[in-house]
DNA sequence: AAACGCTTAAATGTTGACATTTTACTAAAA
DNA sequence: TTTTAGTAAAATGTCAACATTTAAGCGTTT
């Protein structure tokens, strides 16, 4: 169990304070590579760090997340449409089986949702398929992690089946026509989907 | 004179090794701090890091900068378009007294360029003015400080004033309407623009 | 002359101790 | 009872030394 998955599964949970000299004893390593490790952690987002006062793990308020729906819905759709003029037909042919594959396990376990970690597996295919070093990494490795920890720790925001293999499908069918435009649009809305869903279900309050 | 200047002025050059030993001697540190240092430019995409290694300073290859414009397109468009709903008026006035004095600073100078300070400023007031923290700190933290990078080493690369000072008068004059979608087209093209003239003036073999 | 292996130097990775700052606790005063 | 001052504990910031790995230099061999 990484730091990160800790994090991310909240058993660490949002807000927490690491105090070095207490993991560091727990994971059993000295406070230097840990210091290191919280200043990755920073840089992936998951970690708030105030100078002399320490590190907290990220409080996901509704405000955070709405926000953070806006910046995958900019980056994401951008992603989609660079994909599909430069992902090759292997990599097209592997979305095919990646969705083919989601439609079996739902019907199998006669789920309401896509499975999280193939869903995760459908859109970073997509992203590194846009061949873009820097959207790759805004994504997979800021945002994603916190896109994670949100879904991991509240159901409600989990795929809802109905619509999103739909949505799946013709992301895959537009880059196939090798139509960015078309692809954008589309992924704009799967986007905004989940989105108006989590506004929907968060309550105000969070 | 920080770290991050020293490499994005370039006084450090691109794809230069930086050795930890020789580096804490330099700035009188000892290694620990330095490291930490590192991890952080690390976050700011000027540094590559490579385990057992070392670090290396970015190298901007025209492949990479043109991605950075890409990322950049969309999400400064994003950013715009929410600044066009959340901007305070006297946000607004503030865009007003930027762009007021670029024009007054290039009458006086005869300049062909937009004041690089000036024109950094005036982005960002747009991007805070988005009230999106996850846009600002992607934008901001990380991606400008490659543009700034880029910029400051390449003088074709900055910001002409022929269109640029028009196409900020039109970005405000959309903030002022409240209108989102003409606010994200006109920024959109901005960048566009500035894409465009980068890839027809960096030679291939960059 | 080129390639391989060995030796040595230098670099990164890690640690524990020390310095300084912040925080928590206690006691006194308003 | 609440606030404030002072003290002690614990946390973060920093450093220098040690361990391990990588890279470079040199001589030998093919």
């Amino acid at each position: 169990m990484t730091l990160r998955d800790a994090i991310i599964t909240g058993e660490i949970a949002q807000g927490t304070k690491l105090s070095e000299t207490k993991m560091a004893k727990e994971l059993d390593v000295s406070r230097g590579p840990l210091r290191e490790a919280i200043r990755r952690l920073e840089g992936m987002n998951l970690i708030m760090y105030i100078p002399q006062q320490g590190a907290r793990v990220v409080t996901l308020s509704r405000e955070l997340i709405l926000q953070l729906y806006d910046t995958r819905e900019a980056l994401e759709s951008k992603a989609v449409a660079l994909a599909a003029v430069k992902m090759t037909s292997q990599e097209i042919d592997e979305l095919h089986r990646e969705i083919d594959a989601q439609s079996k396990q739902m019907r199998e376990n006669s789920g309401a949702f896509v499975p999280a970690e193939s869903d995760y597996r459908f859109h970073e295919m997509v992203i590194r398929g846009s061949k873009n070093k820097v959207i790759e990494r805004a994504l997979v490795y800021e945002l994603y992690n916190l896109i994670k920890m949100f879904r991991y720790q509240n159901e409600f925001a989990n795929t809802s089946s109905t619509n999103s293999l739909v949505e799946h499908r013709q992301i895959v069918y537009a880059i196939e026509q090798r139509d960015p435009i078309l692809a954008e649009v589309i992924m704009k809305r799967h986007i905004v989907h989940a989105r108006e869903r989590i506004e929907r279900r968060m309550s105000l309050n969070y």
